[in-house]
DNA sequence: CTGAAAGCGCTTACAG
DNA sequence: CTGAAAGCGCTTACAG
């Protein structure tokens, strides 16, 4: 019935209040359900407001209240190349969804904005077009991280970051995971000859991986058979340390990479080179952001819970935001084993 | 040298002005390089800009000059389901990257939001948070979609929309594509009984994908000997697709599956049967977002050039939003066949 | 308790 | 040609 054709033009608070008879500002607080309006016009305006069609302009209110009624996705410039595709659309989701139960908006903003001077996210933050952000870099050496965490800019980091104590992060213990799965070779899988191939070394989860790799191989006795080899998280990183290996592929029977493109590129050249995975070697990733259950054999490897990562940092950011709920400055999320082929265990059903 | 310590409180522009002596009026055009001002103010306006690391409010902004910018990147609520991650990630970057060029924010928004009664993409562009959209969605009875691209907003599609002739748009040519890959099959493979696994038929891909197909199997008389079942574009339906047949399956040479995800669950399904792929049954997918060249064997498919499409989109975006160059409503961009080995195509080296 | 002004930061349109 | 006011739309803080 109510045929009401949205008009095309703004409307502005003002065309409610006075459609009323009431100010732009008895309106504003009505909308607001301020307590000194009485029920009656507060029923009135929001009636108004919905008759015409009316949404606030976020220029006029960001500049009123000096919020700006959004929040920032930092995506790093190293970003293609460290992180892969689903890691960030996980990420998305969770800051995605927590912001829209705020009614906020969500920038994102990528970083390769050097032409001008000032770190693209910076700018975000410093013209206010967003209240806070949520940063996924991983670089221990960038900087930009640092300073803008450090700028009493409401940031939460999504990583592991030692040298930021200070600052608020949500993380996984890449450590204990990486152990974990290291002990999954050789406890269950009787593997005792074990190469890991590293991430980058500057990025904190490149070194928190080989640590828990070490400390597997050193607790069963096993450092001496055991190498690594330094990749960059690529899958043609991991391809190229298997290959580098030439006949000393032989001396290993279980192969830890740092993540899951390089357990895939590794697989790959494992299957070039004839050998069997796993029986002749077993392989396992790190990550689960979506490739390792698509090849075949399916990628043994830890899954972290991105998604959830990005919420629980959403909602450490609005509490920085809102001035709230000090809490612990840095929060670390269980990790998941996840057992599929490559490292010798039984092929499961689909897991979707 | 010019350890000039950022300040963390807010610099405004007349501050700058009043560093150097000037109206901030003068300040603002000054930085707006208008040829009002002499180069000798414009040059002490722009060093005290610099040293006192004045970013302008984007809210100051967007208010006076009635002008958000920011673009709004809209996710249609059914894309999880539709599009895959990488799908999205593609559009992102290339939206993104047009955007950047342009000093303009970008803004995700997603759908889900009718607990508020409107779209949120509507509240979006209602609200002047964005100057332009950029709608991503297939179902063709998207009334949103329609509603806002005939509300007189900037608003550019991506994908094929017959039913919205007026709206501006940036697709593919899915019909010709679809029966390429078709006769693919059929003439270089010599498959002759060929099965279709659609999408969902309320999505105009779906729709035109079928064509493409029904068109090759007619044009070479194979009509007889095929058949289309439905689908939704999930791993899942190709699964089901495959094992739905029974002894039924003997009867064909070659499938065609409307996307890839659709193509690996038969993959996988015609794996668990013992039918052998490509020997027994060449199969091909569509889209090439990442997934069909993990699997063994590579899917082949068509390359739907996701991230090109999101750039031409935003291109078109900004010319509407400037009121220029009204150009074609509708673009079609070239696609490319990826040959792999689903197809009984010589495996080739790594496709990076 | 309530009405209406002031002002967030910016740039455009006006007056001189 | 140039100076300074006006006003974008909103909400807070003030005056009555």
């Amino acid at each position: 019935m109510s045929d009401n054709t949205q008009p095309r033009t703004r409307v502005r608070l003002r065309d409610v209040a006075d459609l009323v008879g009431v100010t732009a500002a008895a309106a504003s607080m009505a909308l607001a359900d301020s307590p000194r309006i009485s029920d009656k016009t507060k029923r009135a305006v929001r009636a108004a407001a919905t008759q015409l069609g009316y949404v606030p302009s976020s220029a006029g209110r960001a500049l009123r209240s000096q919020r700006a009624g959004a929040i920032a996705l930092i995506v790093p410039n190293t970003t293609q190349h460290v992180f892969g595709h689903s890691y960030f659309m996980h990420v998305l989701t969770g800051v995605s969804s927590v912001a829209n139960e705020r009614d906020t908006q969500v920038l994102v903003s990528t970083n390769p904005d050097e032409a001008h001077g000032l770190a693209a996210y910076e700018r975000v933050m410093r013209s206010k077009s967003a209240d806070g952000a949520i940063v996924t870099s991983a670089a221990v050496t960038d900087l930009n991280v640092e300073r803008l965490s450090q700028s009493g800019l409401p940031v939460v980091l999504i990583g592991n970051f030692p040298y930021l104590s200070t600052s608020v992060s949500v993380g996984i213990d890449d450590v204990g995971a990486s152990r974990s799965i290291t002990e999954h070779l050789i406890e269950v899988h009787g593997r005792t000859r074990l190469l890991h191939v590293t991430g980058p070394m500057d990025h904190q989860t490149a070194i928190d991986r080989r640590e828990g790799f070490l400390a597997a191989v050193a607790a069963h006795d096993l450092a001496d058979a055991s190498r690594v080899v330094e990749g960059d998280f690529s899958e043609e990183a991991g391809r190229d340390a298997v290959l580098g290996l030439g006949r000393d592929l032989t001396g290993f029977d279980g192969i830890v990479f740092a993540n899951d493109d390089m357990a895939f590129g590794g697989l790959r050249a494992l299957k070039s080179l004839g050998v069997s995975v796993p029986q002749d070697i077993s392989i396992v990733g790190f990550d689960d952001f979506g490739l390792s259950r698509l090849t075949t054999p399916g990628i043994t490897t830890v899954r972290v819970p991105a998604e959830r990562m990005a919420r629980v940092a959403t909602e450490r950011l609005f509490d920085l935001i809102e001035g709230s709920k000090p809490g612990p400055s840095h929060q670390e999320l269980a990790v998941t084993l996840v057992l599929r082929e490559s490292c010798g265990c039984e092929s499961k059903a689909d897991d979707a």
